[in-house]
Formats: C-alpha cells, sequence, structure tokens
DNA sequence: ACGCAAAGATGCGGATTCCGCAAGATTGAG
DNA sequence: CTCAATCTTGCGGAATCCGCATCTTTGCGT
C-alpha cells in the first residue's frame, strides 16, 4: 500500500474516530461536521468526500467489523458452517480489538455515552443500515459455503440476516445490562438458541 | 374517534401514502417535502409536525404493518407461539390489503419503483429502523406469552428480531425474483427454516 | 533527479432540510 | 355559546450536503 493509500485509510479513520467519540462525549446534536473535522485535523468540506454525513462516519468501524465477519466465514471452507459462523462473530465482536486501539478514561461515562447515541433513531437506522451491506457479503460467504446461491436462494440471505439478528440483539441486552453481562457469552448463547430453532422455553 | 382525531389520522396517512407514490415515481432525490404536502394539500410546515422527514413518511405505512403484528401476538394466548407469529405476519404482510386501497394503475412499472426506491441506502435504513421500533412491541407480546421478561431475558428480542429478519428477507427476494414469487409462501417458507435452526442444506 | 498526469483537499455558493417561535384557525367540552 | 386546547401555517435561522473550480500532493516514467 502506497503512501497515498495509506492517508487516506488514517484521514478515514480519523474522522470516524473523531465522530464517535465525539458523538459519545456530547450528544448527536452538539456534534456538527465542522467539530469532527477539526478533531481529524481536515476541512469540513473533505469530511464530505469520506462520508455522506455523521451518521455513515459514527457507524463506519461497526461496518467494517461486520465485514471482517464475511473475510473470516471464507477461510476455512472444511469447518462446519455454524462453528465457522460463531467463531467470526466472536472474533469481531467479543474483545473488541479496537477499542484498545482507543482508550478510554472513563469506561462508565463511555457505557453512558454509547447508550445514549443508540437511543437516537437516527444512528439506530445508521447502524442497521450498516448491518445490511455486510449482510450481502456474508450471505455471498454463506453461499459459497453451502452452495446455494444469493440470487436464487433464500437460505444464505435468511442466514445472513438472521446472524445480524442475534448480534444486533446480544450487543443491545449487553448494553441494556446493568451490572454489564459480558458479550462473548450473549453472543454464543444467541446463536446457541438460533440454530436450536428458538424452541418456547 | 372525534373528528379531530379522525382529520389527524387522514392527514397523515394522505402524507405517508403521497410520499410513497411520489418517490416510487420519481425516485428519492427528485421529491421535495414541498411536492409531498403539495399532494397532500397541506403547507410544507405542517409536513413536519407529522414526519421529521421524507423517510419517515414514506416508511410509515410497513412501520404500521410491523406493528400490527405485535397486536396480533396479543390476541390468542393460547395457539403455540410460532403458528401465532406465522400467521400474525402473513396476515399483515401476504395480501397487502393497504395496496388495495391505493390500486395502482401499471403494477410493473410500480415495482420497478419499489425496487429503485429500496435500492437508496437512506431508505433501506428508515425501514430497518422502523422495524426496529416494532421489535420492542414484537418483544413484549413475545414476553407476555413465554413468560420471559425483555429487560431480563434475551430470548424475546432474539425471537422478535429473527422474526423481523425473516420477514426483511423474505421481502427482498420477492423484490428481487423476477418472475416474482409471491410472497405469502416465502414468508412461511422463511419462518418455518428459522424454527427449524436453519441447518445446512 | 525531474517533471507530468492523476488523485485528493479545500473554499465557495446554492439548494434543501429541519426545527423553534408566534399568530391565526378549528374543534370539542362545559 | 364561550373558551381553552389543539392544529395549521408562515417566517427565519442553523446545519447539512453536494457540484464546481482551484490548488496541493503523490506516484510514476524517463
Amino acid at each position: 500500500m502506497g503512501l497515498r493509500e495509506r492517508k487516506k485509510a488514517e484521514t478515514r479513520a480519523a474522522l470516524s474516530w473523531a465522530a464517535l467519540r465525539l458523538t459519545v462525549e456530547r450528544g448527536l446534536d452538539n456534534v456538527r461536521v465542522e467539530d469532527i473535522a477539526e478533531a481529524a485535523g481536515v476541512s469540513p468540506r473533505t469530511f464530505n468526500n469520506y462520508f455522506s454525513g455523521k451518521g455513515e462516519a459514527i457507524v463506519a468501524r461497526h461496518l467494517d467489523r461486520c465485514l471482517r465477519v464475511a473475510d473470516v466465514l471464507r477461510e476455512d471452507p472444511e469447518e462446519p458452517l455454524w462453528d465457522a459462523i460463531t467463531r467470526a462473530v466472536l472474533t469481531q465482536f467479543a474483545p473488541d480489538a479496537a477499542a484498545t486501539a482507543h482508550p478510554v478514561a472513563d469506561t462508565a461515562q463511555w457505557v453512558t455515552g454509547v447508550r445514549m447515541m443508540l437511543a437516537e433513531p437516527a444512528l439506530r437506522g445508521e447502524m442497521l443500515r450498516a448491518g445490511a451491506v455486510a449482510e450481502a457479503e456474508i450471505a455471498a460467504a454463506v453461499g459459497d459455503r453451502t452452495g446455494t446461491a444469493p440470487e436464487r436462494d433464500l437460505y444464505p440471505h435468511l442466514v445472513a440476516s438472521a446472524v445480524m439478528a442475534a448480534t444486533n440483539t446480544a450487543m443491545a441486552h449487553h448494553l441494556r445490562s446493568d451490572p454489564p453481562v459480558p458479550l462473548g457469552p450473549l453472543l454464543a448463547d444467541a446463536l446457541a438458541q438460533l440454530t436450536a430453532g428458538l424452541p418456547a422455553p
């Protein structure tokens, strides 16, 4: 990767991280595009060369994680489908390696801010939209594994959307819970129930 | 219901229908709030008293249908959970009673327009957000039936999000297919596979 | 090492959207 | 019949998003 692409990736990362941090700190309505651009060290106009709006910038990291799930699903075609799915999801969402790169001073305050952020309807929509984009990739990967065609068969899309639904539900429960329930077991539990057919308890 | 509430409901319906029709006909970017308001016979400012934006108006009917699924789920607590769910979803989405109220001249062109509309990322997000709003209601209804608490248990949210995922997937497949596959069987199939645990084919 | 073509960053201006506020009109209850 | 609550509307401002023109930076061939 040349200097050009690296700088572009850095700018994108700086913008999305700044957007996320400022939104968690102040709330969506108290962050202007101008603020995000300033925090990332670029002009406001440049922000719109990378993202169409605040929302897209904020969920960019979530989108990346979801897309990497599809990548992991393409790695070992021999592994049973749901084993691979569980492994892929846990890898991307459980330890949250991304958070390690941006340590947060006050964890409690951060969690509160994230809750506020996801209470915003616009952000929820943006988040789900990102999941839908990734869903197409996941469906393609599932199609490759199972010999089904996403254009013709319902199965791969159904699996992909169910996986994203389970992931979203587990994350929502993680954020709702107090004291917080670890995300990893929640994700594993949700996917296990899904493969068991969601029988009435 | 008094005159006041009826007129309000009528204005809301007129606005959402106008928003949907104009968007399907011209594409999202070629419809301004002003146009929608004019088609509904109110001032542009009034539009914003009902909806926060074009997207919310357009998906208002979808949201209503999803919310009615939750209502149906509260009707007969004796029926097995998944039977009730399947019945509720098919009732609201299969025959599309809402479309009967607004007959479309050129069906083929309408379908094309709807495809274009849902290709718009912003609309996809809005649609999913509406589904998420309804999800809370559905989760509550499932919680009542199964004796689980949405605040404490993963199960009701998991079922609700899985149902919405299956519904969305079936609708997407219906719109993708050519010649069109009837929506009813697709919905039934998707929900059946979900209860079967999505085994690899 | 040099210079050129491609790609990105920036500033400006316009169109649009969304919301708060205040005034006028309509409805429903007493 | 009267009045308070509610709804509608116009105005104005803040913010967003995008096209266009210009300037700077990067990558590559010579």
